[in-house]
DNA sequence: CTGTTAGCGCATTCAC
DNA sequence: GTGAATGCGCTAACAG
C-alpha cells in the first residue's frame, strides 16, 4: 500500500527497490494449499468460512497447514480482489486541539473492533482537502472519519470516486455533501457560559490560548461572547499561553477589583489550574473572588483544590455512536439515531465555579 | 486491506458485501491511459517518474488526465505488484503509559515523511505476540515499530516471513532477535534519583500509579530502589492514583516529620503537581520540607509554582533517530549511530527539587 | 456433496 | 512508446 510520503507532489512513488523479488518464504495461500494437498480455492473457502461445503477432514488439514506456515493473508491482494476493506481510516487530529483525542481514539477502536472494523490512524496531521484525500484514498479504506475542515467537498468526492463507501465528517458547520457528526467543540463553552450567567456572574473573561492551534479556542471564545451578549454581559478576551509569564500580567491587573471579572472560562482545565495557581499567589481567591470554569475534565482538575468545574463531552459515548454510525453507513443505513443525544456536553460542577 | 476486526479468531473475514461490483467511477490507471490516449505502461512511467524516457508532450497529457479524473492509485494493487510498500506501521501505545506518546508520534510522522515513508497507527492497543503480528502483517507494511513486550520472537518471525522488511523493536531489555531501540523508560527514574541523592536526600519515597497501566511505574520504582540502595538510602513505595482521596492519607502521615521522606519521585509531572498541592494544604513546603521530582516535562509543571523539576527524554530527537533508523534498515544499513546518544534522559532542574 | 479450474482486480515492469 | 506477464486471493462455474 504505498502512500505518498512527501507531501505536496503529483503522485506517490515507490522507493527504489528490487521489484517483486521472491524474498524469503512469505507464505501465500498457494503454499497453504500445497502443504494441505488441496487447491487454493479450498483454502480460501475454509479460511473464510464461505457457505461452500468442505469436509471436516480437509478443513482441519487446511487449518493446520495455515497454522504451521503462520499464514497471514495478504491484505493487499484481498482488498484488490474484494474492492473493499474493513479499514476505518482516521487522519490524526492536530494534537492537543481536542483534549480527549487520545481517549476518543481508544474508545473508537474498541467500538469499531466490536463491529468487525479496524481502526487505522494516518500519521499526517495537516494535509487536507484533495491532497489529503489522495493520500487517504490510496489505502482504499471502507470508511474515512475526518473533520469537516479537512473534508472539503472535493475531498469527499475524490474519496467516493475512489470507492470509499462511507465518508463521515465531524465538526461544527453541518454540511450537506456528506453525513456529518455535528459535534460542535464550542458547545462546552456555551454550556459553561450559561452556567456562569445563571450563577449571577456579570463580567466574564475568556482565556484564549494562542499559537498554531488557536482555531478551536477562538471558536470557543466567540461562543462565550455570543451567549454572554444575549444577557448584556461583557467578555474580556485574554490571549495567552500555558506559561507563568503569560498569565502573570493578567492576574496582576486583576488585583484591582475594579479591573476584575467575576468569572473566567478557560478553554481547557490545565489553563484553569494555572490561572487558579496564579490567582492564589496574588491573593485572589477562587471561587470567592473569581469563578473559574474549564473544559475537558482533565483528571488533575478533579484532584486539585479547589477542584475545577468543567464542561465536557462524554467521550466514550461519542465514540460509540460514531462507530455505530460508520457501521450503519457501510450497511447502507443512516446515522445512529442516538447521535445528537450523545453529543450534548455536560457540566461537572465542582468547587471552582 | 481487510484486517481482522474481532480479536481472537482464526483469520479475518470480509463483511458480507456485493463482491467487486463495478461501483461508480473509481478511476484506474486504465482510465487515465484511455483519457490521455496512451497505454497503461506509459501512465505508470509518467506518474512514477521512472527513468524510462517519455516525451514531454505525452507526459503533460498524462498528468492532465490524472488531474482531471482525480486519479488516486490503488495502494493495494501497487503493493501487491511491487511486493512492498512505504508504510511504517506503529501499533498504538497503551494510552498514557508514555506521557509524551502523542508528541512522539507527531514528530515521528514528520521525520518519516521527510524520508518518503508514511506513518500509520494501528488502533488496537492490546493485541500482541503472534496474534498482533497477524493483524499487523496483513497490511504488508515496509516496517513495523513496536515495543519488545508486544514484539515477541514468534511475532517478529511472522512479520519477517510476511515480507515486512524492517522490524524495529523498542524497550528496555535489548533483545537479539531483532534490532532494538534501547529506550529504557526507567532511565528517567534513575537520573532523578541520582539527582536527589546528589542533593543530599537520604530518605526517598516513590509514587507508583496503580491500575492496568502500572507496568511502567513499577519498573521505574525498581530503578529508583536500585539506585538508592547503592547509597544505602531507603525508598518508601506509595501506591496511589491521580486523585485527591488517594494522595490525602499519605500526606496526612507525612505531617509527622519523623514519618516523612525528604524527597519524592513521582513518575509523572501531574502526580508531582497533585502531591505538591496536597503537601501545601498540609503545611508542608516544597522543596524546603520535601523535594519533589517528576518526569515527562509536562507544560503545567513549568508554569505552576513551585515549578516542577523533571527528568525527561528529548522526544523530537528520539523520533528523529527512530525514523532515520527505520529508513536505514529499509536500505539495508544499520541503526542510526546517533541512537544511544539521543536516548539519554536529561534533567530539567526547576524549583521543586 | 466435495473439490477444482479459471478468470478477475490494478498497477508495475521487462522485453520488443 | 507498447504488449503482456505478474503478484495474491476470491468466487462463479463446473466436474467427479
Amino acid at each position: 500500500m504505498p502512500v505518498d510520503g512527501r507531501r505536496g507532489e503529483e503522485l506517490s512513488r515507490l522507493p527504489a527497490a528490487p521489484g517483486p523479488g521472491p524474498g524469503p518464504s512469505r507464505p501465500t495461500s498457494a503454499d497453504v494449499a500445497r502443504h494441505a494437498g488441496v487447491s487454493r480455492a479450498t483454502v480460501s473457502h475454509v479460511l473464510n468460512g464461505t457457505d461452500h461445503p468442505v469436509s471436516e477432514q480437509t478443513r482441519q488439514r487446511v487449518l493446520a497447514a495455515a497454522r504451521d506456515l503462520q499464514y497471514a493473508p495478504n491484505a493487499s491482494a484481498r482488498a484488490l480482489r474484494a474492492g473493499r476493506s474493513n479499514i476505518v481510516l482516521v487522519p490524526m487530529l492536530r494534537s492537543a486541539t481536542v483534549p480527549g483525542a487520545d481517549r476518543f481514539l481508544e474508545s473508537l477502536d474498541r467500538e469499531l473492533a466490536a463491529r468487525d472494523l479496524v481502526l487505522l490512524m494516518h500519521g499526517d496531521r495537516t494535509t487536507s482537502g484533495v491532497r489529503g484525500a489522495q493520500a487517504w484514498a490510496e489505502l482504499r479504506p471502507a470508511a474515512v472519519y475526518v473533520n469537516v475542515s479537512r473534508g472539503t467537498p472535493a475531498a469527499v468526492e475524490l474519496l467516493r470516486r475512489a470507492g470509499v463507501q462511507a465518508v463521515l465528517l465531524t465538526g461544527a458547520p453541518r454540511v450537506d455533501y456528506a453525513p456529518t457528526v455535528p459535534l460542535d467543540p464550542a458547545a462546552v463553552a456555551r454550556l459553561a457560559t450559561r452556567h456562569l450567567l445563571a450563577r449571577g456572574c456579570r463580567r466574564l473573561a475568556c482565556l484564549v490560548p494562542s499559537g498554531p492551534l488557536a482555531e478551536l479556542p477562538t471558536q470557543r471564545y466567540e461562543a462565550v461572547m455570543e451567549v454572554a451578549a444575549a444577557d448584556g454581559v461583557p467578555v474580556e478576551r485574554v490571549d495567552c499561553e500555558l506559561s507563568s509569564d503569560s498569565i502573570a500580567p493578567v492576574v496582576d491587573r486583576w488585583r484591582d477589583p475594579a479591573q476584575r471579572p467575576d468569572a473566567v472560562y478557560t478553554n481547557s482545565d490545565p489553563f484553569a489550574i494555572l490561572l487558579i495557581d496564579k490567582l492564589r499567589a496574588a491573593g485572589i481567591e477562587v471561587p470567592r473572588d473569581i469563578a473559574v470554569v474549564g473544559s475537558g475534565d482533565h483528571p488533575l482538575g478533579a484532584a486539585l483544590r479547589p477542584a475545577i468545574t468543567t464542561a465536557t463531552f462524554d467521550v466514550p459515548a461519542i465514540a460509540r455512536v460514531v462507530a455505530s454510525s460508520i457501521r450503519r453507513l457501510l450497511d447502507g443505513a443512516d446515522l445512529d439515531p442516538g447521535l445528537e443525544a450523545a453529543l450534548r456536553p455536560h457540566l461537572i460542577v465542582r468547587e471552582s465555579g
